[in-house]
DNA sequence: CGCAACCCTTGACACTGTCAAGGAGCGGCG
DNA sequence: CGCCGCTCCTTGACAGTGTCAAGGGTTGCG
């Protein structure tokens, strides 16, 4: 007979089917319930054979979170060169990570869990994360030019951004929201919407207010800053 | 032998000690390593007799779980009595979230993966989440009471508000935010007190632009905020 | 041809979660 | 008292897991 086990269909490539085999099965049940032999057995090869790849379980999870990071690199890049300016460019930006989460939840699940892949084993896998991390601080910059008080730091608005997306990306995907969603009567694209226009309100309020406001006032004595340039000089 | 095991040391609570020992396993070595046999050993008892108290290792986590939301249902709580006016309640309940996740960490990661725990599969876990859940709708609520504008909807500022925590949270926990605090010079409970300030900051300035009723609209008052784009030159 | 390198398989080990059965202690009741 | 049943726990067994060690094919090259 010719072969009863056709080898494998494409015999170079098995690192890119085991990737694929076990990005499939975390989207399809849960990175909790991932097994190393069913990703073989996925894949159409011994339990071992991924192995030769791979050095560890945590050794494939680490390629697919290096996977991820630039996949969110260039997703990021791709929603900032549509933009027309600074409020726009955070907003897009802030979108895209969220559907990202949403697009690719397993490379997302695994990259943000440290528990699972302790990313210093990884260096490679760490500096992709830091590539695609180094746009955050680059895009909130852009508010501070544009006229915002980046205050008590620019790194708070960086994180405070970062952590927008990041908590709206778990709450949704792995969190309360997910089984809440339906009873909200939203989908994952209108809540994004919506909370990102939220922040671009808040935002333009600040940037409308400009130069950050004396302590002691209350919201009393405010007045809206007409004009939206910053009063550089 | 005379006794090799001393059975055990308090024999009635042993589903408070199985409880315990995996709290301490999980925050020791996460919840990727977390094994029910050891737990067991750690509670110095036989590996089936955890399960003469939990039906199954998912009830066990979703115990943990349960008592995760109780307990930041009293944060916030306890944070929300000292607070003296809308915007410090925020920022007080948002850095108590923040609080609770790093002095629990294994609380947290229990609470909110859902791919861990199916929190449809107990209820009375799932209520206990939704009790701490309720409050977050109460305090967003006072920010339009206090006059600030809640566009585009209440819901999207409670997200908001809930994603800037829980992101910053899971950022600092297992995220790159963990491994990049060393570098930033910043401790948790700093960087929470900078993240918070800006949030107030943005949302001081927002209260400031919607706070002074304007002859106009009633609801209709927010567009101004719009016009902070056009950069144009 | 030999032979070595590569890629994969097979076998084994300790370990895991869970099912099934058994046993120690104890209060109640004839 | 003897016996029962009950609760709580232990022991044993099973399939399944990640990983170490060794063994096979095929391929290319001297």
């Amino acid at each position: 007979m010719a072969s009863p086990k056709p080898r494998s269909p494409a015999p170079a490539d098995l690192r890119r089917r085991v990737l694929d085999a076990s990005i499939a099965l975390i989207e399809e049940r849960g990175l909790a319930e991932l097994s190393m032999r069913e990703v073989a057995r996925v894949a159409g090869v011994s339990h071992q054979a991924p192995y030769h790849h791979f050095t560890d379980r945590e050794a494939i999870l680490a390629a697919i979170a290096a996977d991820g990071f630039t996949l969110l690199a260039d997703r990021l890049r791709d929603a900032r060169a549509g933009a027309d300016d600074a409020l726009d460019e955070v907003g897009r930006a802030g979108a895209a990570y969220v559907r990202f989460a949403c697009d690719h939840p397993a490379h997302f699940r695994v990259m943000f869990r440290a528990d699972f892949v302790d990313m210093a084993r990884f260096p490679e896998a760490e500096a992709c994360g830091d590539r695609a991390f180094a746009t955050l601080p680059e895009i909130v910059a852009l508010l501070g030019e544009a006229g915002m008080p980046l205050e008590p730091s620019a790194m708070a608005h960086v994180v405070l951004h970062w952590s927008v997306c990041h908590g709206l990306a778990c709450l949704m995907l792995d969190g309360p929201l997910k089984a809440k969603l339906p009873e909200l009567a939203t989908g994952r694209d209108a809540l994004t919407r919506d909370v990102m226009a939220a922040v671009r309100s808040l935002v333009a309020a600040k940037m409308a207010a400009g130069a950050p406001r004396p302590s002691a006032g209350r919201e009393k004595g405010v007045k809206r800053a007409r004009k939206a340039g910053a009063p550089r000089g």
